[in-house]
DNA sequence: GAGCTATGATTGATCGGCCA
DNA sequence: TTGGCCGATCAATCATAGCT
């Protein structure tokens, strides 16, 4: 694990959280469609453009998100409860277009 | 009936690491001194190899060269480098993406996309 | 400031689809 | 039918952000 490597202007080094309304959005997305969480590319496009990033920082919080929402599906219920509610309550201020296809205990 | 489910972890393209027999070079991750100006890669316990520096910066030379190659110079580069050929054709095909990548989100000027030695 | 967790990015490798 | 490429994704890991 010492493989340094060529890396030294990785772009990991400079990274930002995503702010708190794009995470927001992000999950929003992901926890209504959790039966099948992959975005199409013009989702992923909307998605990108409502959380003010990029289309390849979409698909790689995607990727994060289905790996470790898997290996901690305890956890995560909590936060998958979290943003049912929320969708439930229909206070949804990031809603996407196109038919939600999630439920809460898929995966 | 729900094919795009996280569950099982299965999912709509593919992927997955699904540990192959990919063993080249020493078979395990060094635990200190291991640096990557050895010659010889490392597999890690999922099966994924940890290219060294210098098979990197080879790899990397001949890609600035050519983005594709030809079977000859795949088996050339995979018998210098002590990698097999489809490691060397996955690296490629993964930096050809990498590339594009870079293009699309304009970190990089296009007219490398279509550069050809 | 140390220690630990959360999180965005990178990358070797896999899978399905397409094409010569 | 075969092999390479593309596009999407997985899974492990890296490096930093952020909280205690």
């Amino acid at each position: 694990v010492m493989i340094l490597r060529s890396r030294f202007l990785d772009a990991r080094r400079k990274r930002r959280n995503f702010s708190k309304q794009a995470s927001e959005i992000l999950n929003e997305y992901f926890y209504s469609h959790l039966s099948n969480p992959y975005p199409s590319e013009e989702a992923k496009e909307e998605l990108a453009r409502k959380c003010g990033i990029t289309v390849s920082q979409v698909s790689n919080w995607f990727g994060n998100k289905r790996i470790r929402y898997k290996k901690n599906i305890g956890k995560a219920q909590e936060e998958a409860n979290l943003y049912a509610a929320k969708k439930a309550a229909g206070a949804s201020p990031y809603s996407m277009a196109g038919p939600p296809s999630g439920t809460t205990t898929p995966m | 009936s729900i094919p795009n489910s996280l569950m099982l972890a299965t999912n709509p393209s593919g992927g997955g690491n699904v540990s192959n027999g990919l063993t080249v070079g020493l078979a395990h991750v060094g635990g200190g001194g291991g640096l990557s100006s050895c010659s010889l890669s490392t597999t890690n316990n999922s099966g994924r190899t940890n290219f060294t520096n210098k098979q990197l910066t080879e790899l990397e030379k001949e890609f600035h060269f050519n983005r594709y190659l030809t079977r000859a110079r795949r088996i050339e580069i995979a018998n210098t480098l002590q990698l097999n050929e489809t490691q060397v054709k996955i690296w490629f095909q993964n930096r050809r993406m990498k590339q594009k990548k870079r293009v699309k989100e304009g970190l990089i000027p296009a007219d490398l996309l279509s550069q050809q030695h």
